[in-house]
DNA sequence: GCTCGTTTCAAACGACCGTTTGAATGATAC
DNA sequence: GTATCATTCAAACGGTCGTTTGAAACGAGC
């Protein structure tokens, strides 16, 4: 030891985890080598396949330590309003306040790592690789069914096709908003207040609401002009 | 030649396009190999540096072939609407038509590619690799000004930076709608009407629409209960 | 001290990557 | 025929990938 005090281990496992999460978001998953990830690391090479079994492990790894807690905290806060309406349905904002808030509050931790994951889950949700979707699908699937139903029993004249249509839509551009700080830089130069992190949150929710509660389309040809009023 | 008839050549260079094209949408950038893309084509490997000089000169090929025509028909519609409009401001929902209705109309168009191509682009918004994102601003660089402004005037009391961010939103839940249909399937298991190409227009743009309209949020905290009523 | 199980290390493995090469092939003009 | 040009071809290039290996270093129990 002598001379290298640096050598006790804190722990490689998270230092490998860390290290993978920001450069996936970084570079993506098939652009970052494993020599990328135990360099930043500070780990040997050889420590990701000692821990983790292979790079494919690392991945699903890296998501499932937050994932798992994200969801169940989506359930906890759905729940929590379930409880307050005694049985009665959710108002839509409770809803995505419950689904969405709790990924915008997770997005505006850019202490604990919070924000760059939330980067990654955005862009993973388009993520060609076959064994990355089935893994998100597998976590999703205790969750997605809860809040459909609640969107359903809280939104009765809606048909349900088209409220799953519009939850997709809500998770989109939540995901963009978070994923694609790069992508809004196209659309504004330099004039957007990026630093304060509960700003997205205050601008998403009154999006995500006005989206879902948006009048039906006519069932036959496009909306012509005149379409409904709306305020501002 | 005698027995291979096929080696009759239509265009090389298109065939190889359009593999890449499609290959990209299946596995991605990184993911997808030249010998996979010849190999598709049809052609010989060495034919993609020949014809293009690099993958990297490849991909922004890809783009360029169709995004250049699809952000000139964004601004002749633009340009329609204004002529019509005579000076007067435009409607915001002829604004999002301008923009968006012609993105969903390439998507719509699975005969020729298109909509490969969208959910391409879609995917892309979010992608790491910076040479695709200096290559995507500088191909939106003449539109999105135009419908920044155009929106700022159809929109006078709404403050130019909220604007902006739903400009970004609805960015996000078009492509995520035309990117994702993997990630659709996490939300609805199989009751959705993908056949129809027309139906996402059709479920789109109220959904757009109805966001880009929506109450401001209140400057302080976050929106307390009782939010502001909306039908349905 | 020694032993044993865990973790780290440097080095190498075969496979695949994007790219280059130089010869073969095709079509066109003389 | 020959010469000229663009295109296609099989083969190879150096480099990087994810993974494996076997030895070295470590810590805990005795």
């Amino acid at each position: 030891m002598s001379l290298t005090e640096a050598k006790q281990n804190p722990d490689t496992r998270e230092r490998i985890l860390d290290a993978a999460e920001s450069l996936f978001v970084e570079f993506g998953f098939e652009a970052t080598s494993m020599r990328q990830i135990t360099g930043r690391a500070g780990v040997n090479l050889a420590s990701i396949n000692y821990h983790f079994g292979s790079k494919e492990a690392l991945i699903q790894e890296v998501f499932r330590r937050r994932l798992t807690w994200l969801n169940r905290e989506r359930l906890n806060a759905l729940e929590r309003f379930e409880k307050e309406a005694q049985g009665a349905p959710l108002k839509p904002h409770q809803i995505v306040e419950a689904f969405f808030g709790v990924s915008l509050r997770m997005a505006a931790d850019t202490e604990h790592g919070g924000h760059t994951f939330m980067r990654l889950l955005g862009r993973t949700y388009t993520e060609p690789s076959a064994f990355v979707r089935q893994f998100l699908a597998d976590e999703y699937a205790a969750v997605v069914p809860r809040f459909k139903q609640a969107l359903f029993r809280s939104l009765p004249d809606v048909p349900p096709e088209e409220i799953l249509w519009r939850f997709h839509f809500m998770l989109g551009a939540m995901s963009y908003a978070i994923a694609g700080t790069d992508a809004l830089q196209l659309v504004a130069e330099h004039e957007l207040d990026e630093k304060d992190p509960g700003a997205l949150a205050r601008r998403l929710m009154p999006f995500l609401l006005g989206g879902l509660r948006a009048p039906l389309a006519e069932a036959s040809a496009k909306p012509r002009e005149k379409g409904p009023r709306r305020a501002i």
